[in-house]
DNA sequence: CGATTTACCGAAAACGTTTTCGTTTTTTAT
DNA sequence: ATAAAAAACGAAAACGTTTTCGGTAAATCG
């Protein structure tokens, strides 16, 4: 009933433990014969080393830790899909924590996984966590940090991310070439490095285009849920009868926002236009779809991997790490929430 | 710079490793003053158990093995957050592999689990799987198991379902009530047992009710996504112009069904009705709203990790598994999508 | 004060593997 | 044939913990 070790398998060929570990691992100085032997036995006996014994004597568990803020959130779980994949390609696994975009869970979660003595980390930051000790920590005991998409610029590691600011650029300048006069931002919360920059885009494209950036057409958001933007917009409503674009961070919150809108007969794209943010699949199937910006979920989760693996290579070579910033590209997906572009 | 283990606190303290973890895994046998002193030292010097070498001595990880069919999607991502959350109270940690509805790729997962040596594994089979002989072997090496959502009844295990047959009985029974004549359904493919106890449940209803079922009207879909959703629609649009309700498994097929129906200008519920299945949240926010089966997503991740939790713990104590079925109930949630009901 | 119990401590084995380094055996060269 | 080189093998340490069991010191009892 129990698994077979090394040392039965040597016992029944009447030889060394020593010689089977090798003849399995393919070293040079074990005969041909005795290798075959081994083998065989091995694969009858349908023997597999002790992942116990292999992480305690090689220190090492080929297994990373993930924490991300929320597990049920489409970008969220196509981030993990690309890291589960990339990982799998290199003989990794993951475990999965969440930290509810909680300081303290994030912190807790992080010390969690360090006591398990994963590999390497990779890390989308909590919305409240605004102290970085916690991650300077991770890098002081040298295991590799990656952080994407919710990251902190001063914790020196490496980190993959998109160019929010130019995307946010983008949606707003689109919403100005369509004709819009007065343009509202949705925002994300105060911290997140992300809904900070993508503000700064709006705001800079703003100012770029001679439009006079007024504070009072920008709502901060506490979570980016369905019923936030539907909230917002009917508040919207009420503050600025005369804005006709909006450049909502995520595209969840908009639809809530063309909910609203439909429901009060208010015309997309004719009354108000709106820009999203993330290119969730629903995007394109509600009523209008919605014009927005693709956010490479998969392929950040893969990218951010890649990054970690080659970390955790470089550490186990006992070299020192070096660390990379990636930007992923991103793309405006018109639709129909926004106008023609004039000719 | 390396990790702070027993044997150094013990030097430092001059006393054995022994006394050391028994002072810190408060043994009786360990005088408060040692134990005392044991502590601080520990603290300090930031002292945290190798977990490897915990694993081998203690021959468990804390670890489970978690295998889904996909990650990106509702119900799954509801199912692993439950999961992970009643896990984290345990102290387990969560692995999480795909099968992305191979067999083989089941099959290989569970390999890996197994080779890593987790203290039990949590499955949600793959459409493709008709084998079971991967899932007994993890029975035979007394490892626990316990299977959700999709399972395999012949497969002696715990498992933790809903009663699908008596969710699709009450959906249809909602369609006939509300005046239906001719109901159609979308059924999930053939192999997985949910999408057949569905079905069953569909057919058995109309039949109680003196309808006669109609094989035409059960349509097969192959992947469970929007655009089966609109393309079997416009299918049934072709071949049935006479049906006036459809039970569709999934709220996101029903929402692409929705979409086509709107698209056609063909009323809902007046000229046809329909009930999903799974309550996606989508599924209320959509014109007009769904009606639909509430599927508990994440009560069912934390019932099964419950199980599990507790055939780990026999397992441990050498006690024979015992294994349970848990049903766990389900709601119709009626909507827009079906006529009100005759008083 | 001697005997017995109780409290406290530590040596050592064990978990199963990997890897270094030395030893033995075989082959090749002379 | 012997010496040298190459090939094959194994002993043993190490990874860091847990736990059994025996031993010593202190406390309690008569």
């Amino acid at each position: 009933m129990k698994p077979v070790t090394l040392k039965q398998i040597a016992e029944t060929l009447g030889i060394s433990v020593t010689t089977v570990s090798k003849a399995l691992k393919d070293y040079p100085d074990v005969s041909k014969k005795t290798r075959r032997l081994v083998r065989e036995l091995a694969q009858t006996l349908n023997y597999k080393p002790n992942a116990f014994a292999v992480n305690l004597r090689t220190k090492e568990s080929k297994t990373i830790g993930l924490i991300i803020p929320e597990v049920v959130h489409h970008f969220f779980s196509s981030v993990i899909k690309g890291i589960i994949a990339q990982a799998e390609k290199k003989g990794y696994l993951v475990i999965i924590l969440q930290s509810n975009e909680s300081y303290e869970l994030e912190k807790k979660q992080l010390d969690l996984l360090l006591s398990k003595r994963v590999d390497g980390v990779l890390i989308s930051l909590a919305n409240e966590t605004a102290n970085f000790k916690h991650l300077e920590d991770v890098m002081a005991q040298d295991v590799p940090l990656v952080m994407f998409d919710k990251i902190a610029k001063i914790v020196n590691c490496s980190k993959v991310i998109i160019n929010d600011r130019n995307a946010a650029s983008i949606a707003t300048q689109h919403l100005i070439d369509t004709g819009c006069k007065r343009i509202a931002h949705f925002r994300g919360p105060l911290l997140p490095q992300n809904s900070i920059d993508r503000f700064l885009g709006y705001k800079k494209t703003l100012e770029d285009n001679g439009f006079k950036y007024d504070p009072s057409l920008v709502y901060i958001l506490k979570d980016m849920s369905f019923d936030e933007g539907r909230h917002f917009t009917k508040q919207l409503l009420q503050d600025h009868k005369d804005v006709d674009g909006i450049f909502i961070n995520t595209d969840l919150v908009s639809i809530g926002a063309i909910a609203e809108f439909n429901k009060q007969n208010i015309k997309i794209p004719e009354q108000i236009a709106i820009v999203g943010f993330s290119n969730w699949f629903m995007s394109s199937v509600i009523s209008p779809s919605l014009t927005t910006i693709d956010q490479p979920g998969y392929l950040m989760g893969k990218t951010a991997f890649k990054q970690l693996f080659k970390e955790i290579k470089q550490r186990k070579k006992g070299e020192t790490l070096t660390f990379k910033d990636v930007e992923l590209s991103t793309e405006l997906i018109v639709r129909e929430s926004t106008k023609p572009l004039p000719i």
